[in-house]
DNA sequence: GATGAATGAGCATTCATTCAT
DNA sequence: GATGAATGAATGCTCATTCAT
């Protein structure tokens, strides 16, 4: 009667499905084929399918963990930064660092094809309103010009991130010029 | 027999495979299908191997002419403008204003796939150094900070360009950010 | 402990179990994904495996009561009827009315597919004695001729049925130009 | 320049893939795996595309013949035949030996698939006319009486054919009492 | 008895590239 | 030089059935 074994088990194949996928994404990236994931996991295609019924909830679930410390840390370094304007940095940083070792996935970010629609809206949903809130105190507070789109600057960093950070190519300090673009007077 | 017909001949053709090209382009990106063009062209497939026997080949023939404007606008615009500064910013609109109008282009350039080097070495060849002497120009004038290295500047022009222009996406107004961060002060 | 509540409970849980596999079976057809009826049925696919072995054994305990109920109706028109003529083609109309609205049953019935043999044979048991009845007493009364093997006539109803009522495609009026075929003079 | 040697190529090609096609439609019915299809014309399946685009246009290629030879077959009986009547007789004989020698033919034919759209309109488009054609003679000398759609007949014809000619399961025999009903008086 | 998770085979379809004509 | 037919690998997705809990 118990469903506790059941749910354990189906637990951790769970987890073990998502690290199996984080693994290939970081080989393959996110658009790796499904078999090769399964093949990782050491399961059948359909098991992925049932956990996950499309990619974007499987990219989703991946990630989860990292956005959601995202989130959590847009108001955390508005208390704990020395200005509005350095939260904003630091947290751009930590997008940054995010988004550029997954590989594959800023790309799909910018990509319209509707499957991963849900993908952009998890995203957006949930950062958002932390990026917004770390640009209306910094714009408070006098150190940036008002009038920055969130959504605008959260793209703007996934496509300076697309490229990953190569020898010539450094996505910090792209976005840190960004920002600095922002800055009043 | 003169060869001159032949040479007629095969340089209409070699138009009229581009003029296809850039018109699938358009519709369907830089990374449509060979066959599309091949059919939009009214050729087989395998003429267009011959010409262009990779797509970054076909790529950069296709966008030559552009390239080229772009590469020979630089020095102009730098002799036109008020300021350094000036020129390298409206120079930076028209490298933008190219991207951002041409499907998938931007992702291509970000691309990795080793079978897009010489579509980045043309690039690079061309626009580095028309980009590095408007960059020169703008820090010899005092405008802005010395350091920036060109190619990065137009990896992030690319980055910024491959969401395409949309409702709350301004791929100008964003570039802008950017080379405003550069400013001296 | 008396087994009596459950076998109460079992027996709801076979008829929560049928009425979902009609009620699935009415809008996908009798081929019906096991997955989609189990989930109706609020139950695991396993659970509907246990009660049917077969997908023809469901098939068959979903209609049972309506074939039984056919299968009655033919000695009643029989007794009920003006002639046995009128009681044949009255027992058709309404073998007609029950195939032609189980979706993709007649399929099913046609199939050769060993799976579905069974569901030949329960068919077949219940009704051909039936329709082999009204039949003979149609040719004792003179009214259609001798010879009619009552398995072809069923069927031929099966395979007429098969394609549904539609706006040009008067089942129940086909079955009844059969009939009139058999007609004796 | 001479594209000869090409289309006569090809054209082989096609009879090759036909007769392959025609082949597995027998043992596998039309619904067969293309793979299987490819595999017995020795081909591979982009090359079944190229010709077919559709399983549609595959079938409809492969009865085309067949189906031109009924059409033709119609008017011919006509004037062959003793009567009308005797005429439509015939040709729906001829029309059941054809599709119930179809594995899966008479299956497809019911579909409401819209896949299979252009494979009703094809059989209708050519056949539906004859048939037509064949029920008005036999209405005009009084042997059958008016009203009959031919529409409904084809697919009568095509719904008592789907069960395949068995031991105690005549299709000609069926139709033939189909056709009787209609007999006038 | 019941559950539902896992399985993995099976199929349609696309596309870059080659090669005989 | 040009053609376009053929290739066949690659991938997403579904579903009937089994089995450990």
């Amino acid at each position: 009667m118990s469903d506790r074994p059941k749910r354990a088990d189906a637990r951790r194949n769970q987890e073990n499905l998502l690290d199996a996928a984080a693994a290939v994404f970081v080989t393959s990236g996110v658009e790796a084929p499904i078999r090769d994931i399964a093949a990782k996991a050491g399961v059948g295609t359909a098991t992925i399918y049932r956990h996950f019924p499309t990619r974007a909830d499987l990219i989703v679930a991946v990630y989860r963990h990292q956005v959601e410390a995202l989130a959590e840390a847009g108001p955390a370094l508005l208390e704990s930064s020395e200005t509005p304007y350095a939260a904003l940095a630091k947290w751009l940083d930590l997008l940054v660092d995010f988004v550029v070792t997954k590989r594959g996935l800023a790309a799909v970010l910018q990509s319209d094809d509707p499957c991963y629609d849900p993908l952009h809206s998890y995203f957006l949903d949930r950062l958002e309103p932390v990026c917004s809130r770390l640009l209306d105190a910094a714009v408070e507070s006098g150190e940036i010009r008002a009038g920055q789109d969130p959504y605008e600057l959260m793209r703007a960093v996934g496509g300076l991130s697309a490229g990953g950070d190569k020898p010539r190519y450094n996505v910090r300090r792209l976005v840190g010029l960004l920002v600095a673009g922002l800055r009043a007077g």
